[in-house]
RNA sequence: CCGGGUGUAGCGCAGUUGGUAGCGCGCUUGCUUUGGGAGCAAGAUGCCGGGAGUUCGAGUCUCCCCACUCGGACCA
C-alpha cells in the first residue's frame, strides 16, 4: 500500500515541499500546456483549453445579457496612436512587441502588438459616436494580447495570453462608474459561483491602478500558498482617453460633451488561479462547472458480457440530463484510470462493474474529499446533479476557509512584518493614503498593496506605517 | 534583467581519463489479466537543446546563443 502511494504521487512534486514546483508539474501532468520554442508563448492543450472554452461561454452569456456586444479590433496598434494618452504609453510601451517590416519593406511607422485595446477602441469610438442617442456603448472583445514580460509562468504570466476586455462609453459619470461595479460584481459571481473561488473586492490604491485610469477595481483571490492573485479587474477611465482622442457627442442639451468610459478584463490566468485555490497533490480539482469532463465513468472488468453496454447506458443517460461525462474504456487497468483522472481534477467518478450491476447501482467516488459512495443507478441524474453541488459548496468552503483564516488585523509595520514571516497571507491595516507608506510597506516587509476593500473596517485611528492619520483600511500581500 | 540549478528516446534518469549511447517506465504486437497506476514474451524509438571552436576523434573540454526551472527585480 504504501509502495503504491508513493509510486501514485511520485508524478508531482508535494506542494508542501515545493509549491511553485508542485503548480507547474500539474500544469504539465494534467495535460494543460505544453511549452513552445519562445519563451512565455505556451500552448494551450485541448484539456486546458477546454476549461477555458467552458470560462468563455459562461462569462460571455453573462456579458450579453447586460447589453454588450462582442466585436474583434485589429491586433496592431500604430505607435502614434498608442502615444495618444501619456499615462498609458508610459505603463504599456516598455512591454509591447513591435512589428516593423512589412513583408520584405521596412515599415515608416512601426505598430505595437496589442497589449490591450483601450487606444483602438477609442479611435473607433471617435468615428461612431456623435450623439447621446448612440450612447451607451457597450462593447466586449474576446482576444489574446502580447506583453514582453521577462519571466513567465504557465497561466499566471504569458507573453501572450487570451482574455476578453471589455470597453464601454457612457453619457454621464455616474453611469460609467455604475457600470465599473456592475463589471466588478459580474467577476466575483462569476469567482463564487462558478470556480468556487472566495474574492475579496476592492479598489487599487493610485500606485497599483491601471495605466490612464482614475480608478481601477480589483477581485483578490488567495492561493492556497496564501499569496495574492489579482482576478479580475474593472477600471473607470472618467473621460481622460475621450479628451486625448477628441471623443465628442451633443447632448441633450445641444453642447458638446465628452462620454465617460470604462473597460474590464479576466484572462487565462483565472485558471491559475482555479489550479492553486483547489488543487491537492494528487493533481488537478477542477469546480464542477467549469471542468471539461464533470463525471468520469469508469468501467469494471470490462471484458465481462455487459459490462460496457450497462456503462455506455449510464452515460447516455447523463449525457441527456446535460452532464459532460466520458466514459475511458482504454485497456488501462481501473487503478490506472482512477489516478490519471485524479490528476486531471475530474469532480466525480462513476465506477460500475458486474457486482454493482447484480444489484442496480455505482459507485460515485467524489475528487475534492475521497468520499465513495455506492448509490441506485434509478434516479442517477439527480445524484449526480446534487453530488456536483455538494462538490462546489465543499471546494467555495474549503477555499473561503483558507482566506478566512490567513486573513489578520494588523496594528503596526512590525506586526505585519511578524505575521507575514510566519504564516504569509493577507494583513489588514490602516492606512494614511500615502504612497511613500506603501513602497516602505514593499521594502520592508516585502507586501503590496493588494486593494482597499468595499467592506471597511476600523481597526484603529491612525497608519500602521506612520502613525499619522488613517483614510481607508488596505489588504496587503505578497501577490502572484 | 540579476543570481542558482537543468537540457541525453514520449517521461524520469545514468553515461568513468574524450573513442561514436544505455537503464527504468511508457509505446507497438500477442497472450493472460481487470474494484487503486497488472504479468509474461517479442519488438520499435536518438542531429545527446542550437552554433562555433580545440582534437585524429566531443554527450564529455572551451566560447556564444536558446529554452526550462527555483529565487529576486520588474510587471497588467
Amino acid at each position: 500500500m504504501a509502495q503504491e502511494k508513493s509510486k501514485q504521487v511520485s508524478q508531482i512534486t508535494d506542494m508542501e515541499a515545493d509549491f511553485a514546483q508542485w503548480y507547474t508539474d500539474v500544469c504539465r501532468k494534467a495535460e494543460l500546456i505544453d511549452y513552445s520554442s519562445i519563451k512565455g508563448m505556451f500552448i494551450y492543450r485541448p484539456y486546458g483549453y477546454a476549461i477555458w472554452e467552458n470560462i468563455q461561454r459562461i462569462l460571455d452569456d453573462e456579458f450579453k445579457k447586460l447589453g454588450h456586444e462582442n466585436v474583434y479590433l485589429p491586433t496592431l496598434i500604430p505607435e502614434s496612436l498608442l502615444q495618444k494618452e501619456k499615462d498609458h504609453v508610459e505603463g504599456f510601451a516598455p512591454e509591447c512587441a513591435w512589428v516593423t517590416m512589412g513583408g520584405s519593406e521596412p515599415l515608416e511607422e512601426r505598430y505595437a502588438i496589442h497589449p490591450t485595446s483601450e487606444t483602438l477602441f477609442c479611435e473607433h469610438y471617435q468615428n461612431i459616436i456623435h450623439s447621446h442617442r448612440d450612447l451607451p456603448k457597450l462593447y466586449n472583445q474576446w482576444c489574446s494580447v502580447i506583453r514582453w514580460e521577462k519571466t513567465s509562468r504557465p497561466f499566471l504570466r504569458h507573453r501572450e495570453f487570451l482574455w476578453q476586455e471589455g470597453h464601454t462609453m457612457h453619457a454621464t459619470e455616474e453611469e460609467a462608474r455604475e457600470e465599473t461595479e456592475r463589471m466588478l460584481g459580474v467577476y466575483a459571481d462569476f469567482y463564487e459561483n462558478v470556480l468556487a473561488m472566495p474574492v475579496v473586492k476592492g479598489r487599487k490604491t493610485d500606485k497599483e491602478k491601471f495605466n490612464g485610469a482614475e480608478e481601477t477595481y480589483t477581485v483578490e483571490c488567495m492561493m492556497h500558498d496564501r499569496k495574492a492573485l489579482q482576478g479580475g479587474t474593472s477600471h473607470y477611465f472618467g473621460d481622460g482617453f475621450a479628451r486625448a482622442f477628441d471623443i465628442t457627442f451633443a447632448g441633450r442639451d445641444n453642447q458638446l460633451h465628452h462620454p465617460y468610459q470604462t473597460s474590464w478584463g479576466v484572462s487565462t490566468r483565472m485558471i491559475g488561479g482555479i489550479i492553486m485555490t483547489h488543487g491537492d497533490n494528487s493533481g488537478l480539482v477542477l469546480p464542477p462547472r467549469i471542468a471539461p469532463i464533470q463525471v468520469i465513468i469508469i468501467p469494471v472488468a470490462q471484458h465481462k458480457e455487459g459490462v460496457i453496454q450497462a456503462n455506455e447506458a449510464v452515460m447516455e443517460r447523463l449525457r441527456k440530463a446535460g452532464f459532460r461525462v466520458k466514459m475511458d474504456a482504454s485497456d488501462n487497468t481501473p487503478g490506472w484510470k482512477f489516478a490519471e483522472y485524479e490528476m486531471k481534477g475530474v469532480p466525480l467518478r462513476l465506477e460500475l462493474g458486474p457486482k454493482d450491476m447484480e444489484k442496480n447501482q455505482c459507485v460515485l467516488v467524489r475528487r475534492d474529499n475521497g468520499e465513495k459512495s455506492f448509490v441506485c443507478l434509478d434516479g442517477i441524474e439527480d445524484t449526480v446533479a446534487r453530488a456536483l453541488d455538494a462538490i462546489h459548496d465543499g471546494l467555495y468552503q474549503r477555499a473561503k476557509g483558507n482566506l478566512e483564516e490567513n486573513t489578520y488585523a494588523c496594528a503596526t509595520l512590525e506586526e505585519v512584518k511578524e505575521k507575514m514571516a510566519s504564516r504569509g497571507g493577507f494583513a489588514k491595516t490602516m492606512w494614511c493614503g500615502d504612497e511613500a507608506c506603501e513602497i516602505r510597506m514593499k521594502e520592508e516587509v516585502g507586501v503590496t498593496s493588494r486593494c482597499i476593500p468595499f467592506e471597511q473596517e476600523r481597526l484603529g485611528d491612525t497608519c500602521a506605517c506612520c502613525g499619522k492619520p488613517a483614510k481607508h483600511m488596505v489588504v496587503w500581500g505578497v501577490a502572484y
